[in-house]
DNA sequence: TTTTCGATAAAGAAAAACTGATCGGATCGA
DNA sequence: TCGATCCGATCAGTTTTTCTTTATCGAAAA
């Protein structure tokens, strides 16, 4: 078969802008500027030796040529798109099932998740937030997120994160009455403290801060205190101005990038436990798998190593 | 309208895959190489969630889902192509007429001219061979390639070659029984000269490049003569191994790229003259101006700058 | 057994596509 | 009538995509 096709992008540049009549509006719809559309068009007028619009100094018209080629052209893509579309809807989707720590879950994992659909309108998320040690030959669970150490035998992992634990605080106690500028003025404010769970990694706790800080003078059994597990419970604390958290700096980069929360001191307290991404090595290369793993390791700024 | 459509090129590398059942000969279709075709075969795979073909070792097959999507798409794109194939046809097709001077034209440019055909599947070019100067306001000629001092008033011009004169001559007399190796030696071989017609511009002459490499014990006027005009005679005789012509740099670089004439000698006379496209300034924007503009330009390895 | 063919992987090169900034001419509201 | 604004054009520079190159691998063919 010898088809000679113009480039597929600027056919459907052209598409978007001949049924929109406007290259602005084309633009929007295709998530590309004007400018991208203006070019493609061009490319496509040159390539058919064509003018197919007509430029007034404010819209654009589809010149006689364009109208020719318009129908044609806009009923191959629907033919392609309602193709897909069917693909995506009667194809047996068996969802990809991540087990994630609830926290990375709730603090960073949901919010992205949007830009996964949209890189991978085919593979359908099934989350399992907790922090049980998987089964995979038992589970019904493709991947997990973990907070750990890394070692996994016998399975794919992959680093996601470094941690390390801070103080954080709303903006609005850096300058009250008694604005949190040495770790003493800590003093003057609640504590908002994290219950562990005995069997889990867990982080350092104030005592652990407060002696690294070399600061005596401030209690640190003082304060609301919140069970295992409601971690983003006592984040919504300290989002609210209730008290000083100590926090991961993974689950609050976003709030602290937003200036929803502040890191009123410089010291940081490292932990050796990070965030890995695991997985059975058997199904490691099966295309959901191997999509979401990308993606992720993508999101996190990390390039694709197995560790 | 919410289309939700996959990279398109890899689309089309999946329906050209799934059609032949082999990544090799989709390549060949697609005029790339089958690892092309395997990178965009597995970006779709990821993009949907979903393995499309069964990789044999030495064959590809679809899966079940691969199946499910080939036709709708290859629907799609049928549709597209015969689009596109009834524009070519329907429109009607007014073809570029450009005016090219016959030597060059037979030199250079019928031979490259395919690969702007390929470019320009739209256009269709319609060639006259002649050095008149062109009244472009009076003859249906839209651009017109020509051997000159780009002194063309009112006109659009570009230029696209330098130029120079040296012998050439088939690579078979350089180890004959007299080889060419320095200039006297050409009194052993019968020049290859050429009459000028003298209304137009002409190159040097063998008595001028004779005199500048200072030999005197050759006869400038012993050998064949060709009449103006006559100039791809003279050549296929040097060609042939009849003899030693004065050749212009640009009409016999292909044949000297290809090994069939050889530069026996480093002496070139520079030329003042030089090849040049020019046009009307009114239709030089027009798109079959400019994509054949552009296109020669390209070819000629100048960027497009206007004189 | 050796060769061959087709697929694959990784890295780097080439080409395509896009952005961002700027310009310029209608149209709209005051 | 005058800005302000909207929309498209253009261009340089950059990013992203796409492709080639080179080498490897495993089964089928010679």
């Amino acid at each position: 078969m010898h088809r000679r096709l113009p480039s597929l992008n600027a056919l459907r540049a052209f598409e978007a802008a001949g049924r929109h009549l406007s290259f602005s509006r084309a633009a929007a719809e295709l998530h590309v500027t004007p400018a991208a559309i203006g070019q493609q068009v061009r490319t496509l007028e040159s390539y058919l030796g064509e003018t197919l619009f007509v430029r007034q100094n404010r819209s654009v018209e589809l010149t006689v040529a364009g109208q020719a080629l318009l129908p044609g052209v806009s009923d191959g893509f629907d033919q392609i798109a309602r193709t897909m579309e069917a693909f995506y809807r009667r194809t047996v989707r068996r969802p990809l099932t991540v087990s994630v720590e609830p926290n990375f879950g709730a603090k960073w994992l949901v919010r992205r998740l949007d830009r996964f659909r949209e890189r991978h309108p085919g593979i359908e998320i099934r989350l399992d937030a907790t922090s049980r040690v998987i089964d995979f030959t038992r589970e019904a669970v493709d991947l997990a997120i973990r907070y750990g150490d890394g070692n996994y035998p016998g399975l794919r992992c992959d680093e996601l994160f470094e941690d390390e634990v801070f103080p954080v605080c709303s903006p609005a106690l850096l300058d009250g009455p008694h604005p949190l500028v040495h770790p003493e003025d800590l003093q003057w404010h609640r504590l908002l403290r994290q219950d562990w769970d005995p069997n889990a990694p867990t982080w350092p706790d104030w005592a652990m801060w407060l002696q690294a800080a070399g600061v005596e003078d401030v209690d640190p059994d003082q304060g609301p205190q919140f069970a295992a597990g409601s971690y983003s419970l006592m984040l919504d604390a300290a989002l609210a101005g209730q008290g000083v958290a100590l926090a991961s700096s993974v689950l609050v980069a976003d709030d602290i990038e937003a200036g929803r929360l502040v890191k009123p001191f410089d010291l940081s307290m490292h932990q050796s436990l990070r965030y890995y991404l695991a997985g059975p090595e058997a199904t490691a290369d099966e295309p959901m798998s191997a999509a979401f793993r990308e993606w992720v390791l993508s999101e996190a700024g990390v390039s694709e190593t197995a560790v």
